[in-house]
RNA sequence: GCGACCGUAGCUCAGGGGUAGAGCACCUGGUUGUGGUCCAGGAUGUCGCGGGUUCAAAUCCCGUCGGUCGCCCCA
């Protein structure tokens, strides 16, 4: 790396957006928000820093050591950099107390920073996007937000082959439980062995199960509970028959089943009560979304958190929604091969290069032509290197994906110029005060079909 | 914060005490007005950074910064 003892590096777990990475971000980014506007939500966003306190009430100080945290030269406020949207959500919904409307419907985009140690699929500072539908307490909300999430990875060209959301609900799951004999004390610890259980090996399993008064059968049962994932176009009923309890035990899932079958859903959702996403703060429906094949971290995660505006001084509304990361998307996408053969296909391709042949009446026609065309829209570029050889400038024409050349030389002379379509190989002689129209009408054509 | 592995050309990587390498990309020419193919030629490096050992370090040692993977944690 030529100098290299003097370029600045950029800090550990941050990334630079080159335009083809930026436009693998705007491509994300685009899917989010389609997909939010079309199920009706709003976007908002908060400050990128906020008071630590906002972060350590919740979490207590534990969660400093994972923090950005600073103060103003001379001052004596702490500040943190805001690990995650939901506090800020919350304060915002508690802020207007009364006067919101209810049910809301909100989404973010908000960048997001950690200062843990980088790993594959986490890194310091991160983009996720956030969805939140205040004051609706039913499991139609649920699948609601659970429908906002799958409309953006199947518009990113995800099926319910590459994907998988794997459901749970806090209370179906405290039922079966408390069957296998987890005491109301216990329930905490038991469900923070269960989300830990493909991670410990067996004996420490049932060990830790044995700690918090497990007989033998109980730990047989809650390892089974665990790990029972099946797909949801089974009743959730039938998890509880396995376990002989009664099926009122999931009488939850069971209506979301019924929500999640009207929108079409049950073929890319799973039961799977080992899903326990941390112990925070929510309260009904949990679930993450995961690559079929389990080799990434969860792409999305959520559920309900009926307290959590309350929590932060606002009146008692009950919520759900999710949180999607951009890095893991990425890296799934890449995988399963739907970012194209080369980041710099997402770039938005030119409509028009314009090449100049290097005769004095084409240098004169060149900018007055591309300004005129731009006024109509159109994506319009010509070289800025300082060749006029053509082959060069349809060399770079072609590099950048232009739809269109235009040769102006000669041809001038009859108020003519050479346009020609790249992607093809054709080219005609076409007026000069014919252009704009004529592009037009090709440009409407190719996208027509492209989109076929 | 802890542990393991890694850092060589723009990119992907080989080399492992003695003159710095390959493929792709890039540039030039074949073609001074026709691209994505082909042929020929060419340029490119403080071998991440700093220190140490040595006659000699990309190579061995220490440190540091970054990356990857795991632990902790998970919003």
């Amino acid at each position: 790396m030529a100098g290299s003892s003097h370029i600045f590096q950029a800090p550990k777990g941050t990334r630079d957006f080159d335009p083809p990475n930026m436009a693998l971000r705007l491509h994300l980014e685009k899917a989010w928000r389609d997909a939010s506007i079309r199920h009706g939500f709003e976007q908002i966003d908060g400050p990128t820093f906020e008071h630590l306190d906002l972060y350590t009430v919740k979490s207590g100080e534990g969660i400093v050591s994972e923090l950005f945290s600073f103060k103003r030269e001379g001052g004596d406020t702490d500040y943190a950099l805001r690990p995650e949207f939901t506090p800020t959500l919350a304060r915002m919904a508690a802020s207007k107390g009364r006067s919101l409307s209810l049910p809301t419907r909100w989404f973010a985009m908000p960048d997001l920073f950690r200062a843990e140690r980088p790993q594959r699929g986490r890194l310091r500072e991160h983009r996720q996007w956030n969805v939140d539908l205040l004051g609706a307490p039913g499991p139609d909300a649920d699948a609601e937000v659970i429908a906002v999430a799958l409309t953006a990875l199947r518009t990113l060209g995800l099926s319910q082959s590459d994907i998988r959301v794997r459901i749970s609900h806090r209370g179906a799951a405290a039922g079966l439980l408390s069957a296998c004999g987890v005491s109301d004390d216990s329930m905490a610890d038991a469900f923070s062995l269960v989300d830990r259980r493909e991670k410990i090996p067996a004996d420490q399993f049932a060990e830790q199960a044995a700690a918090i008064g497990l007989d033998e059968a109980g730990v047989r049962r809650l390892d089974d509970i665990a790990s029972s994932r099946i797909a949801a176009t089974n009743a959730p009923g039938t998890i509880a028959e396995q376990h002989g309890l009664p099926s009122e035990t999931v009488a939850d899932l069971e209506a979301l089943a019924r929500e999640l079958e009207k929108r079409g859903l049950l073929e890319f959702c799973d039961w799977d009560l080992g899903i326990v996403r941390g112990l925070a703060y929510y309260t009904g429906t949990v679930w993450e979304i995961h690559d079929a094949a389990g080799d990434f971290r969860a792409i999305a995660g959520g559920g309900r958190y009926d307290e959590l505006v309350q929590l932060f001084g606002g009146p008692a509304i009950p919520a759900c929604g999710f949180g999607m990361g951009d890095v893991v998307l990425g890296l799934v996408l890449q995988e399963r091969g739907l970012l194209g053969d080369q980041l710099s296909d997402l770039l938005p391709r030119p409509d028009v290069f314009l090449v100049s042949s290097g005769t004095d009446d084409a240098e004169e026609h060149l900018v007055p032509l591309a300004t005129s065309l731009r006024e109509l829209g159109m994506h319009v570029r010509h070289t800025w290197k300082s060749t006029r050889n053509v082959g060069k400038q349809l060399k770079e024409a072609s590099s950048n994906r232009s739809r269109f050349a235009v040769i102006l030389g000669e041809e001038l002379a009859n108020n003519t110029v050479v346009a020609k379509n790249l992607d093809a190989g054709t080219q005609v002689d076409v007026e000069l005060g014919d252009l704009p129209i004529w592009l037009q009408r090709q440009l409407a054509e190719s996208e027509a079909a492209e989109l076929q």
